[in-house]
DNA sequence: GTTCAAAAGTTGAGTCATTGCACGTTCTTA
DNA sequence: TAAGAACGTGCAATGACTCAACTTTTGAAC
């Protein structure tokens, strides 16, 4: 379905794929607060401008693919097994699984975001701004109004628990104890749901 | 206790006040991006770089006096009434007063926060914050470990009602409600606190 | 009363991320 | 194949913020 790209489209990606990988490289030397865009434009061998039509932002050239996150967070709700609360949906789809498959390049990665504050920020402002989407599909699952509070506060409060459990020595077990609170507090408002 | 001042602390407090004057004027007369921090700078007489000592971002000009907010919360939950659970106590504190004092000018001022993305956004961090001040509080009221997860949650669920509720056209109503909710599951896990 | 050195205020000249404007190249359409 | 639209590219600018140096104020020693 993705095979039959043009030379431009070709190129353009190729330019894309090189600026994101240069950037992720200096970063990992360096260190974030210490390259400059321009270091990374050079190192792709384009000019700033260039950089910045392929990425919006300085933070956005090490998160290169953040696309269907959302679709996949709304579908894991309104898609969910018949008879499985939404909270135990959630559950399941936000917080990873037990034991970590240790990609050490992954691993260097999140060590490099989460300590950078910018891109720490960054990755919490992205996922957050998915609370909007959440909420509206919680809200159609229940029959709530589109704006209703409590949805909203399930949706930010849902996807607040995987900030809060990143670095946790268990994860998953501390996700738990966290949907789990959430959980007597909203079957008491929406029973069985 | 803050009337000895010398000259230059005098002259000092002179100069941050005519520079936060200035800026929310200008602000309110052209809009926040609209203004430069060098307009700002040149209304107040001082160069940028004096502005930027008074002041450690642009952001941070119109919120002149938020100090002992932290204070004030932390002693809101150590120093509860008998017998008051934290969660009460957090409600009270957290959540507005029923009916609004409608002050004008304070009425302006949150039309202009709350329209500036850039200005609601730097309001959020800075009340969130206290979360982590808050969550030592509450582990050390209830006995847990300084890093205990279930109390960081809920120092942030609780911070987060109020962003949440901001806006709403009942915000004490539906604060309530969420803090009821919260409550449920609190309360199953630490009973009577 | 004068001097002097540390502390604090002030400044102009920079750095860095980000964005209009203009030019050349590639793709489409007739 | 040639005009015209759309796109990639670079230069130069903008706006927030920082740095090294200069000036003023303060407090005490002489």
């Amino acid at each position: 379905m993705t095979e039959p790209l043009g030379r431009r489209e070709r190129k353009k990606a190729q330019t894309r794929q090189a600026l994101a990988d240069a950037a992720l490289r200096l970063f990992l030397e360096r260190g974030y607060d210490q390259v400059g865009v321009k270091d990374v434009a050079d190192a792709a061998d384009v000019s700033v401008t260039t950089l910045f039509k392929h990425f919006p932002s300085k933070e956005a050239l090490v998160f290169d693919q953040e696309d269907d996150i959302e679709a996949a967070l709304v579908a894991a709700v309104r898609d969910r097994p018949a008879g499985q609360t939404i909270l135990d949906a959630l559950r399941q789809h936000v917080l990873p699984a037990g034991g970590r498959p240790r990609d050490p390049e992954m691993a260097t990665f999140v060590e490099l975001v989460e300590n950078t504050p910018a891109l720490r920020d960054y990755a919490h402002r992205m996922w957050m701004r998915h609370e909007a989407a959440l909420a509206r599909v919680i809200a159609e699952e229940i029959g709530a109004p589109e704006d209703d509070l409590t949805c909203a506060a399930l949706a930010r409060f849902a996807l607040e628990i995987r900030n809060l459990t990143r670095g946790h020595p268990d994860p998953r077990r501390a996700g738990d104890a966290l949907f789990t609170l959430l959980d007597r507090g909203w079957s008491a408002l929406h029973p069985n749901t």
